[in-house]
DNA sequence: ATGGTCGGGAACCGA
């Protein structure tokens, strides 16, 4: 089964792409994030009509995200728990196919340091500690989505020009790696040591053309998926096409 | 060179 994690940037304006997509790709479980729509304005006829199931945590304008699954959802979780006063949808969580699989969107943080980096680094404090807590279940288990963070300068394109960027902080490179030394496999880097892999192109100053991107989507996988892992990659087709999304598809396959 | 480009939703905010 091939597992996607996909950041639309708005699920309505790349609705054209995103089904194109679904029906080429033809992935069996993704994760989207930045959908940008309450639950009511989300295409799901269109995409139910492509023979998937679709469980959302929208919010109007801004953030949120999406489970697509060719089986049903079950047992679904919406938002980050930890902090009932927290009103951002990044956060889903359900099972499918035999997997449990998260579809998160962490905060970008910027500008750092102020109010919106204290945010980003109290949200990775809350999801290390539910990453904790999903593994005690000892499931085939997936962390994907855009997690706004460049966890290497291997991870970017110009580290000095990026030097003061939230996403590259030893504050939140020290998170990321807790969550992973908690026991989760970057499945990208389990097949692809060294690429850059980007994931992410900025729309301004000819980002893709001149391939100056960021790998800040990532496949956390508990010791039970990634018992499982056969193959991982960059779809980047998708970033080529017209009217794109500034990310383009990451993606692992489970035996 | 302190800009550049998108999406959402109707003037700017977020990225």
């Amino acid at each position: 089964m091939k597992v996607y994690t996909f950041n639309v940037n708005g699920i309505n304006a790349r609705l054209p792409q995103l089904l194109a997509w679904l029906a080429n790709a033809r992935p069996d479980v993704v994760c989207l994030q930045e959908i940008k729509s309450q639950d009511a304005t989300c295409p799901r006829l269109e995409i139910e009509a492509l023979g998937y199931h679709m469980e959302t945590h929208g919010q109007k304008g801004f953030n949120g995200v999406a489970l697509l699954s060719r089986e049903p959802l079950t047992d679904i979780v919406r938002g980050l728990p930890g902090d009932d006063t927290d009103e951002q949808s990044r956060w889903i969580e359900g099972t499918t196919m035999g997997l449990k699989i998260v579809s998160l969107y962490l905060p970008n943080g910027n500008p750092q340091p102020g109010p919106k980096f204290d945010y980003k680094l109290a949200w990775m404090d809350r999801m290390i500690v539910r990453a904790r807590n999903l593994l005690l279940e000892e499931q085939p288990l997936i962390l994907a989505g855009d997690y706004n963070v460049c966890p290497t300068n291997n991870d970017v394109h110009n580290p000095s020009a990026m030097a003061e960027d939230a996403l590259m902080q030893p504050e939140s490179r020290s998170r990321w790696r807790q969550l992973f030394n908690l026991g989760y496999l970057d499945a990208i880097r389990a097949i692809e040591p060294t690429a850059h892999c980007y994931s992410y192109w900025d729309y301004q100053a000819g980002a893709w053309s001149k391939d100056h991107g960021l790998r800040i989507d990532h496949l956390a996988l508990s010791p039970q998926a990634a018992d499982r892992l056969k193959d991982a990659g960059v779809d980047r087709k998708p970033r080529a096409l017209e009217k794109p999304s500034d990310h383009t598809p990451v993606w692992c396959e489970l035996t």
